[in-house]
DNA sequence: GGCTTATGCTACGCTACCGTAGCGTACTAC
DNA sequence: GTAGTACGCTACGGTAGCGTAGCATAAGCC
């Protein structure tokens, strides 16, 4: 639902990615409360009527906009070594946290999950699927010696994940390569001196 | 606003104490929208009218709200050593964060400042009053050599608060001395062996 | 016991938002 | 060109929430 195929009439198109965009620009502004499919029909241009006929109610409408504010992290690659890989998911999750639409969305990305109303059409781990390359990656680190083998994954993955997103929320941050590869260093550097 | 007098009429002090404790619980469970004036009403026993004698409006209210949710953190005491110093303030975070009502509440405590309704009542610098003693003791241990004289104060407070929050956020996780110990010396472990 | 004051209750008016119905128009595909 | 379909527009009914007014009651203070 969150992704429009390319051969349908133009016209649903259109419709679509217009409205998805107003309403992802709500959300980032304003959180999901601002998402009103009202608000949202005023800001695309298209009306109230037509949003209905392409999603069955305000809470499908907004998981998409919560799924299009997103990053999307591509798997490591094998080939380049534990450590590599790592640097390279923690950059991707770094570069993503830092863009539009993300970066604005961030504090209500966290909350909304949580939110009893708002998470209604929300699947309980969307957000767990971002991260998953990275707790792939650190699982590989620890097997692989990098860091201590007995690394738990989830505290590793607390402990980096924390670090970019914190530096996301502070609009004082540049999310780059340089700060991405500061954040690895630390990580590791804490983790192998590690007197168990 | 946030702290009632004692020697005020004692119906006075009830109704506000009632008042509050509902509001946190209505917080806690959905967030800032949860928290209507209505709702805060039925759940505490207390008239809609009399809420309205007591603060101005739903902002005011729920800055308070806001206020209530947020832990404590003393100022490091001096005399123990910068290493020791930064360890407290680490141990007073984590557990206040683990406790009712901060960690449930979190996410909402990260959201709520940058909803643009929300935050009308809202100074921009609650959240930061909480994590000025940590400010204070990462500039301390830095000063004295703990951690690299340059450290800069606020990446490492993005790096510790991150790791906290996080850890807190996941409900699988135990928010106690344990791990502020490992969080402290994860942290400083990275920073003391860095090649500049 | 009597005065003061906080509280409770009911009933408002107002606004914002959800989701639907019906009908006319404009675009697309063939 | 023509049929099919997506779209826009207006107007609803219903609900939830905000903040206020007026009056009766009950609690506290001396």
């Amino acid at each position: 639902m969150s992704q429009t195929p390319v051969d349908v009439d133009p016209r649903v198109r259109r419709s679509r990615e217009a409205v998805l965009a107003a309403s992802v620009a709500l959300f980032v502004a304003g959180g999901p409360r601002a998402v009103t499919v009202d608000a949202v029909s005023e800001e695309s241009g298209v009306a109230k009527t037509t949003i209905y006929r392409h999603w069955r109610d305000r809470a499908h409408l907004l998981a998409d906009t919560y799924r299009a504010c997103l990053p999307v992290v591509p798997v490591p690659d094998d080939g380049r070594g534990p450590q590599e890989a790592l640097r390279d998911v923690v950059r991707c999750l770094v570069r993503g946290m830092g863009q539009e639409p993300t970066r604005p969305a961030l504090p209500h990305l966290i909350a909304t999950p949580l939110d009893p109303v708002e998470s209604r059409a929300l699947p309980a781990d969307v957000m767990d699927q971002t991260f998953a390359p990275l707790v792939l990656s650190i699982q590989r680190a620890a097997s692989s010696g990098v860091i201590p083998p007995d690394t738990d994954a989830m505290e590793a993955k607390h402990q980096l994940v924390g670090f970019i997103i914190m530096s996301a929320i502070d609009p004082a941050c540049a999310m780059d390569d340089v700060l991405a590869d500061r954040i690895t260093d630390l990580f590791i550097r804490g983790r192998q001196g590690q007197g168990q």
